[in-house]
DNA sequence: AGCACGCCGACT
DNA sequence: GTCGGCGTGCTC
């Protein structure tokens, strides 16, 4: 407590503080706390918004970032005996429009102020990791003696040349040319330099070794570029008064048709207008390559790049942090957290593979990285371009992809108009301009891909004596020629693990199988060679781990390990690879428990991109990212692992991923082939992928969730209860339910107003022992759900704690 | 995150 | 009557 509490002073200073730590209370405001600014902090530089600061909560001291400054007037009806001061300014600033942008945040997604502004700063920032006292020189005042040692007098000219910025020691002596730091000292005796203490972010740790893959080739664009370059650069007024403007740029580009370059071209033109501003990237996790970041690193040297990826220390995190901060780096590419770039004004953002799941955090606060950055630069007052060969049905819809569309179905056509009009209040505008590219650079043709029906494929292969394959007669086939020619595969099976589930081999009869314990789910069988029994398995939700036991436990027979995992497809291929006589590296595998971390995933692609390997078998993980132009088979073990979740976007999804590995597939010079096995050759999300029909799939994807009232078409909010105990949750979800339903009826049910699904059971209903049901809430309008659940949090029925989950925009039904 | 507060069951 | 279990709410 200040010794001066109680007598109120005119003069005192305030902040209002978001602690970091959540305060439940969320709302227009007093969701943070205040606290008194030290008088001598302040005679240190004036608080700002955005700083962040230390402060005594309880007996603890948390962070947070202070969200107003002022005078008394902030007291309102607080006890001023309550507040206490500020304890530290921790020297890490949000700019003034981030800080607007966590506000948005924390209304849009129902979640605390403070945690947001908590994920703005990255951990190595908070726990000052690399930050670093130094001693560095500057001018002094003093003049020149008369009389001085002529060399001393001579090094003191050479510095004098020089720009007057501090220096360490060290720096100076090199760049005076000097091989001691003795010239050095004698000037800083004489007092002609003077020294001072300046904190650095140093950062030693090691980094990332990114191999060299050819690097940046300047190249001209097609004529297809141009136009989009030329045009988003005409929209965002590039070259008159207003360069700057916000807008909303869907672009729409087969894969391999140089969407990379229009935004190289994009960024170029944008910063070298407005010397001030940044650009920010984002890039799906784990398409950040050393490919992708070499090519940004190179083409903007001279502006300076920083590339945020998972392989970085926490220093240079930090180090990177604090560049961005600066303005020392211009240009940020990162995954979803450098949509919080602190950058001193943002001049463009990027968001490529827009479509992609990887950018909704699914932990508080649960935001989209998409949607942040569209908010941010509408903040800002720049352009966002999204880019994607597989635009999300949401921004395509924005967009008003399906007007576009030239080949667009005549049976909908009458319906979608009228719906758009007031969809989009009328005016049937659309909020995204669509730019499309629809040719692959240097005339390649895109990939033949050839759907093959497993059933008929099983047949043929209990004839041919594979029991129990995974990799069919025509795509082993494929395969043989394709390693057998030199060439390169790529094979894709989105399950990680040797045998999706363990059961009694009495199948029917009994009808057990391996269950977590803690969890409504099967596990996963692993193969694990350190262990004796060389096998293991894992629940997927929780993560536990057990050995399996020799016989079914109910019945006593023996068991089977049925479904395959890529770890079974390996050991299934490794013969064939032989066969060719390829030694053991020419097969890799490329899933998260091969990959344990980004020097892995690293060292893996730099070994395919090599030709060392010769076959890259694997997740999603392979999907994206890479152009690998030795690749002339792309193999989908199983499109249809993804297709029979119980989500309404499992069709959008297989649609995506099929498309994009097909991608992988054939470059310039030669076509590549991509074969698809199927149980449900028929299904409209594999049919359309194989043709290429983007368009044609998203038009019917659209219509039917028109028809069933799912988004695009509508706005989506998920609550999932969570309780130990069973009963606890159901009344809960049904009091919350119930609850809902009364305040849409108050305010405008029907067609316009929010609709209440629910309680249901989630896929999986009970994760590490936490019983777990979902309420949907869906309107026409995103503010309508936001304010439903707003009230429903008000009434104490809605918190973001352990037993409790808010989901807005769900992206994926838990 | 801690920690005080308070409501309810078990025991001296 | 009191002790202490833990579930709930507050921290400027």
């Amino acid at each position: 407590m200040s010794l001066f509490s109680g007598s109120l002073d005119a003069s005192r200073r305030y902040a209002l503080v978001a602690v970091e730590r959540g305060i439940e209370r969320v709302g227009e405001d007093g969701a943070e706390l205040l606290y008194e600014i030290p008088g001598v902090m302040e005679a240190e530089g004036a608080f700002q918004v955005g700083e962040r600061v230390g402060v005594p909560l309880g007996k603890q001291k948390v962070g947070g970032v202070v969200v107003g400054v002022g005078g008394t007037e902030l007291l309102g009806d607080i006890d001023p005996l309550k507040i206490r001061m500020i304890a530290k300014r921790t020297g890490a600033m949000l700019p003034g429009p981030l800080v607007e942008l966590a506000k948005w945040i924390a209304g849009y997604y129902v979640c605390p102020l403070g945690m947001v502004l908590g994920t703005m700063v990255p951990s190595a920032v908070k726990r000052e990791i690399g930050r670093r006292e130094e001693v560095v020189l500057v001018r002094g005042d003093g003049a020149a003696p008369e009389k001085m040692a002529s060399a001393v007098r001579a090094l003191w000219e050479k510095v004098l040349v020089l720009s007057s910025e501090a220096r360490t020691p060290i720096a100076l002596k090199v760049e005076l040319g000097e091989s001691t730091l003795r010239g050095v000292n004698k000037l800083v005796k004489l007092g002609l330099l003077r020294e001072e203490m300046r904190e650095v972010i140093r950062s030693r740790g090691h980094v990332v070794h990114e191999q060299a893959f050819g690097g940046d080739k300047t190249v001209t664009l097609s004529e297809e570029q141009r136009g989009v370059v030329e045009g988003i650069l005409a929209d965002v007024g590039a070259g008159s008064e207003r360069a700057g403007k916000f807008g909303v740029h869907l672009l729409y580009g087969v894969t391999g048709s140089g969407k990379t370059e229009v935004y190289l071209r994009l960024i170029r033109s944008m910063l070298m207008e407005r010397a001030d501003a940044s650009a920010i990237v984002l890039v799906p996790e784990i398409a950040l390559t050393p490919q992708a970041s070499e090519r940004f690193s190179q083409r903007f040297a001279d502006l300076g790049v920083a590339v945020l990826h998972s392989g970085l220390s926490a220093s240079r995190r930090h180090s990177e942090w604090a560049r961005v901060a600066s303005g020392e780096a211009r240009v940020v590419v990162g995954a979803r957290s450098a949509v919080f770039a602190p950058v001193p004004r943002l001049g463009l953002v990027v968001v490529d593979e827009e479509h992609d799941t990887s950018y909704k955090q699914d932990q508080l606060p649960r935001y989209h990285a998409r949607d942040v950055a569209i908010k941010r630069a509408q903040i800002e007052g720049c352009a966002v371009v999204l880019g994607s060969a597989t635009p999300s049905l949401e921004s395509w819809a924005n967009a008003g992809g399906e007007r576009h569309s030239p080949q667009r179905h005549r049976a909908t056509e009458k319906e979608s108009e009228g719906e758009r009009a007031s969809e989009k209040g009328g005016a049937g505008r659309s909020k995204y301009r669509i730019w499309k590219l629809t040719k692959r650079v240097g005339g390649g043709e895109l990939p033949r891909i050839k759907i093959v029906d497993m059933y008929q494929e099983r047949q043929e292969a209990r004839q041919l004596g594979l029991r129990d394959a995974s990799v069919l007669p025509t795509l082993r086939r494929a395969l043989h020629a394709t390693l057998k020619e030199g060439s390169q595969a790529i094979l894709l099976l989105n399950r990680r693990g040797f045998a999706t589930y363990v059961g009694c081999a009495g199948g029917a009869a009994c009808g057990w199988v391996l269950v977590c314990d803690r969890c409504d789910a099967r596990m996963v069988l692993h193969r694990d060679a350190s262990l004796k029994s060389g096998e293991l398995v894992r629940c997927h939700h929780c993560l536990s781990e057990c050995i399996v036991p020799r016989v079914c436990p109910n019945c006593s027979r023996g068991l089977v390990r049925l479904g395959a995992g890529t770890q079974r497809v390996e050991e299934e291929l490794r013969p064939l690879m032989e066969d060719l006589s390829l030694g053991p590296e020419a097969l890799i595998r490329v899933d998260r428990d091969t990959m344990r971390t980004a020097q892995d995933y690293f060292d893996a692609l730099a070994t395919f991109a090599s030709g060392r390997a010769r076959l890259m078998l694997g997740t999603q993980m392979i999907a994206k990212g890479l152009d690998f132009p030795g690749v002339r088979l792309v193999g989908v073990v199983s499109a249809d692992t993804g297709l029979n979740l119980p989500d309404f976007r499992a069709g959008e999804r297989t649609f995506q991923l099929i498309s994009q590995v097909s991608g992988r597939a054939g470059r310039a010079d030669s076509r590549g082939v991509v074969i698809i096995q199927t149980m449900e050759p028929q299904n409209p999300a594999i049919v359309l992928a194989a043709e290429h029909a983007f368009e044609r799939f998203a038009a019917t994807e659209i219509a039917a969730r028109r028809q069933f009232g799912l988004p695009p078409a509508a706005r989506m909010a998920r609550v999932v209860c969570r309780d130990e105990k069973q009963a606890l949750v159901r009344t809960r979800a049904v009091a919350l339910a119930e609850w809902m339903r009364a305040w849409a009826s108050r305010h405008g049910s029907g067609a316009g107003g929010v609709k209440v699904r629910g309680p249901a059971e989630p896929p999986v209903t009970r994760i590490a022992d936490q019983f777990r049901l979902g309420i949907e809430l869906v309107a026409p309008r995103a503010g309508l759900v936001q304010e439903a659940l707003r009230a429903a949090r008000a009434e104490g029925l809605v918190k973001s704690d352990a037993k409790t989950a808010v989901d807005v925009d769900p992206v994926n039904l838990m």
